[in-house]
DNA sequence: TATACCTTTGGCCAAACGGTTAAACTACAA
DNA sequence: TTGTAGTTTAACCGTTTGGCCAAAGGTATA
């Protein structure tokens, strides 16, 4: 990864730390690599992270933050119940399409150390401002509405809310298995795959909760 | 973990090994520590499965062996689909509930070395003469069939059976995320959470897919 | 030019790692 | 009792790892 002319060593050693952490892990990572794919000296990577750990926090930090105020936004959003799922879905594809590598890196160090996970998380919210509690009160709010107006069959917000989630995240995490398995090993068949979803899963949740 | 009277050496080293590679992963598991929790020598784990890579895709046959022919023996059972659907949701929410960290174990390893992985899988479906392409292939003309006749919206059957899959193990591999944000954190809580999905994902699928 | 501060480098270290080896132990048959 | 094959151990090895340090390089200011 070569470093552009207007960005410091600093940001660049973040992006190609990123990059690597993103494919490896924290474990499977080593200095040396990030070093030479950012073609510096290993030591200057201690000059400004200090350590691994540091660096990685950094990172992980990082990758939450390019997230969350666009699925925020959608969350919040003044609009009909319908159209703020397809709204959802469609920019969660668009994001993930473009970095689909960050579900999986979360979810695996997100298991490896849960006991970390939530000063993590409290920092980042705090660093953010976003009120995560009272973000999802609000959705709830609007579901359960739906629910007693009869305009949707009875469903508990959080089981729905794991339920389009489910749907948006995995296609990403289980890559090698559904391009595998199902695909035929074809990368464009998988892309087209993806793609297609944006409108299946959309129109799969919406049916699913429609009184018919 | 503590060796039972009736269980070889060779065998307690395989569960041992088996506990940690799930927890930590290829990369973060050291030798020493599967010696230290088997309480024994690390030699001894050279001497009986001579590398880590090889101790490794032992345990990860393994992990594929005890789910797939439960999960083959749903597949191509001959009832209809949305039998079919309600016991195979029921099943693997089951064996999830069983062995809740094989599918981020997997998902990671798969998305880490996705080259070996080829011919790990090669050598599982051989080992158990499981013929996957042909499995689909059957339940894609089941739905197919239902299709046709009106009983189901149209939907491509590798589109549902990634909706399906996604509902199932989703919840598995978020569960730091589930848990620490929409439950507080609470364990039991995220036990009655995944209790209750074994209805409420068979009851979303069912819905998504019938006529209305 | 001289000074001071920030950046970058190469060399180095102790610890941890996967793996090897030779010797010791064990059980059992001759 | 001795021989033998399988099992277990302690000591050790070469390499890799994250991290440290002192010195060199660069640059702006006085």
């Amino acid at each position: 990864m070569s470093k552009s002319k207007n960005e410091t060593t600093e940001s660049h050693i973040l992006n190609v730390a990123h990059e690597v952490f993103l494919k490896k892990g924290l474990d499977g990572t080593r200095m040396q690599e990030i070093a030479d794919k950012a073609g510096i000296n290993k030591s200057l990577l201690h000059y400004y992270y200090r350590t691994k750990q540091k660096l990685f926090e950094k990172v992980f930090k990082l990758a939450f933050k390019h997230f969350f105020p666009v699925v925020k936004a959608n969350i919040i959003a003044d609009i009909p119940l319908f159209e703020k799922i397809e709204a959802f879905v469609e920019t969660y594809y668009s994001i993930l399409q473009k970095n689909p590598y960050i579900p999986a890196f979360v979810i695996h160090e997100l298991n490896r150390n849960s006991a970390n996970v939530a000063e993590i998380f409290k920092s980042i919210f705090q660093d953010n401002n976003m009120e995560v509690e009272l973000m999802f009160d609000e959705l709830d709010e609007q579901i359960q509405k739906e629910v007693k107006k009869g305009n949707i069959i009875a469903i508990e917000s959080r089981q729905l809310i794991v339920n389009i989630l489910s749907l948006c995240i995995f296609p990403f995490v289980a890559k090698p298995i559904i391009k595998g398995i199902l695909l035929e090993n074809d990368e464009l068949k998988y892309k087209t795959f993806i793609e297609e979803r944006k409108k299946v899963v959309s129109q799969f949740i919406i049916s699913a909760i429609s009184i018919r």
